[in-house]
DNA sequence: ACCTGAACACCGTTCAAGT
DNA sequence: ACCTGAACACCGTTCAAGT
């Protein structure tokens, strides 16, 4: 009914839409038949530009993963990739519904998406550049795979609002059934300022993560120089 | 039609039937027409055991995570929470739907299930009891919490096959694009006895990330004792 | 030749009608 | 009072009919 009209359909406009609908509503707002009603556009009118949803999710994967920040230059090999990696989690903070579609849709297809296969470059050269071997770059990539994209961690989950309510103590049917985390729950409340936990700090927990990771790969780089890579480990 | 109507529909039936369709077809054959087909029943009769497709799947996540072998006793708490993690792992190879059903729900839900809180439960003791401190265990716990339910790692994907055809060399148009990329994939082939790369020994890979973490905790809780806790970290 | 509406084969779930 | 079939509001996608 809008002027939107006279813009032509294109594949940058329904990507755009797609992740723009899923940024509001998570995953579950992202269908053919509403990307299609929000462009003023009969349903079928996508299957031109885009061969079926599957190519769409890809497309989405795509345009966020591009979104993250190109590693800066100049600095030592964990310096730049401890940036590139919290670049990442900046883009899956923007765009929750992202760590889920990046993941099933990396599981479905042969191979990644080219802009996470242009990602995986550069991580991977990050990390030759910075002298680690080729197995243990492998070992690193196998090892930031999971990270570097950010799923779960949150098994918590106390709501990330620091306006939340001051969440009720653990019920004492919880501290019977699960003592050590009614300890830890109790134990990081005292820790802080507040009487009950306000919840967990994700972007240190992040960051802990993180750092004892590169902690370690450093670790295995420099014993790497030491043995002359004696160990022919597996893959 | 069979002698199944004998047998009383209950909860546990019910989450069988939908395991069972979920390691045979993928979470996609977990509907609650497809369930109740199963079981010889129409699908509104599943309503009386359970509320909705929601509970369903907590109920499906329960039941597999009781599955975990619990820990063994007698052994250092490296030792015993390496069993326990690469436990988890069988599991997840058995179902191998469960760690996105897993992180969805676990998401979704103010609380974990109860089978996965009485998992953290009994990780938390581990660390506990291997002297770690509740600050350190708490940080522990988020860093695992990617780990040891599996998610992702596999960003390569090379068909854990063996039999799989040998899979073409990259082809030089990726060697071009990727250069990175390519180098890893040649590297990887050469490590080992077949000309071109078998993929990767996902095995090993999740051991190796496993140990990087598992030291990296170690050499913390050593500082710990020295420093006597002087940093107050966030939660 | 192009576009698109109706239709198909699915969902989870509500609800009223039948026993 | 209980059970259940039809119906509702959705899906992604096919395909034939209309321009």
């Amino acid at each position: 009914m809008t002027t939107q009209t006279r813009t032509p359909l294109s594949k940058e406009r329904i990507l755009g839409t797609a992740v723009a609908l899923a940024d509001e509503g998570g995953v579950d707002a992202v269908s053919m038949r509403k990307i299609a009603h929000a462009l003023g556009v009969v349903p079928m009118a996508l299957y031109k530009h885009v061969q079926n949803k599957d190519e769409l999710l890809d497309g989405m994967v795509d345009a966020v993963v591009g979104e993250i920040d190109p590693p800066v230059a100049g600095a030592d090999w964990r310096t730049t990739v401890r940036e590139r990696v919290l670049a990442a989690r900046r883009m899956l903070l923007r765009h929750p519904w992202a760590s889920r579609v990046i993941e099933e849709r990396t599981r479905a297809r042969p191979d990644p998406t080219p802009a996470v296969m242009a990602y995986m470059d550069s991580m991977i050269g990050i990390f030759r550049a910075g002298g680690l071997s080729i197995d243990l770059t492998h070992h690193a990539m196998h090892v930031m795979g999971s990270r570097l994209l950010g799923f779960s961690q949150e098994l918590f989950e106390d709501a990330a609002d620091p306006d939340a309510p001051p969440a009720p103590p653990p019920p004492p049917e919880l501290a019977e059934r699960f003592p050590h985390i009614a300890e830890l729950v109790m134990g990081i409340s005292h820790d802080q300022g507040s009487v009950v936990g306000p919840g967990c700090d994700d972007q240190f927990e992040f960051e802990f993560a993180l750092d004892l990771v590169l902690d370690g790969l450093e670790r295995r780089r420099r014993q790497d120089g030491r043995v002359a890579s004696s160990s022919s480990s597996s893959t």
